[in-house]
DNA sequence: CCACGATCCTGCTAGC
DNA sequence: TGCTAGCAGGATCGTG
């Protein structure tokens, strides 16, 4: 599922070879819902003409924007997929959308799940209204210490379901909230506003680290993600505890664990990520009793230290 | 403010 | 072997 660092690779790789073309024509949308405030038609007629002027993100929008200051704003959720291919290119199964540019190239929309929205913007202003109103700090651009103090300050909600709202930090997602998590040692159902100073610096620095190396693997391949060429990311071998549920942590071995928060898969390493305050059930452990406490951080391999997973050892 | 459940979709898979 | 029920998952909305 694209995050930040999806949509990050997405529009550096879209923004060289698409601005500067001009928009012949807007074809094959055959799901009307994906333009929640638009139409084929009236995209036809507000873009023909113009030309690309820049490829931007915000969160996990993908921005385009025209010449004339019209705006194009891409949420791929789930399963979406933006592919630029040559118009002869044959059609791939969930094409939902056509922009047709003067070069002969095609910027496809694909979306298996039928999740992913395109809006239309007729200024930056009515962008940026439609952003404010959905998304906190970006969390490549904005985050930092400072900021992520403040705004977990007086939270009482539990570290992850916070994560995940994209108006309280813009970009994280699922998969890089449990990465971030795990990297900063810190266990998802903590509450916000009972994290020390230093917690929180681990956190910005864990979530900035994670979507930087996510950026430089372009992107995490794990179901459907691919980047504007339709190749695939590598950061899918890097990842620490995310899917990989009873797999030994990559810093103490113990055996992964996934919970259920808010709906959502939570993938973290029970031993170093503890839930410290109030801490019950310490019965229920299966582990030899043996409650050593985790190693200090300082001989730990790093998150970017991660061997690569030996091919096939998934499952 | 916070938690929880439903909703939207389809491909995959566990279970029979 | 073949079918089906259930699940995943980002954002949004309604309820408690």
């Amino acid at each position: 599922m694209p995050e930040l660092p999806e949509v990050e690779t997405t529009a550096r790789s879209l923004r060289p070879r698409v601005v500067g073309l001009v928009v012949t024509a807007v074809v094959g949308v055959d799901w009307p819902r994906m333009l929640p405030n638009t139409t084929e038609e009236e995209l036809g007629s507000a873009l023909v003409g113009r030309r690309v002027a820049e490829v931007d993100r915000r969160g996990k929008y993908l921005l385009i924007g025209f010449d004339d200051d019209q705006w194009l704003a891409v949420h791929r959720k789930m399963s979406g997929n933006l592919l630029l291919q040559d118009a002869a290119a044959p059609l791939e199964p969930h094409t939902h959308l056509r922009v047709e540019l003067d070069d002969g190239s095609q910027l496809r929309f694909v979306d298996t799940r039928k999740f992913g929205r395109v809006y239309l913007f007729r200024s930056r202003d009515q962008l940026d209204d439609f952003l404010a109103e959905r998304l906190g700090p970006d969390s490549l651009v904005d985050l930092d210490e400072g900021i992520l103090a403040a705004k977990l300050r007086g939270r009482k909600a539990r570290l992850k379901p916070l994560l995940l709202d994209q108006a309280f930090l813009a970009g994280v997602g699922n998969l890089y909230a449990d990465e971030a998590l795990w990297e900063a040692r810190l266990h998802p159902l903590r509450s916000a506003d009972s994290l020390s100073s230093a917690e929180v610096k681990r956190l910005a620095r864990a979530i900035k680290q994670v979507l930087v190396m996510g950026i430089e693997r372009r992107g995490t391949s794990f179901s459907t993600y691919r980047d504007s060429d339709g190749s695939a990311g590598e950061n899918q071998e890097f990842l620490n505890v995310y899917g990989r549920e009873g797999q030994p942590c990559p810093r103490c071995g113990t055996p992964i664990r996934r919970i259920v928060i808010g709906q959502r898969s939570s993938y973290f390493c029970p031993r170093d990520q503890r839930e410290t305050v109030r801490r019950r059930v310490a019965s229920e452990s299966a582990s030899p009793s043996g409650m050593d406490p985790p190693p200090p951080g300082g001989m730990l391999p790093s998150a970017t230290g991660r061997v690569r997973r030996a091919a096939g050892s998934r499952r």
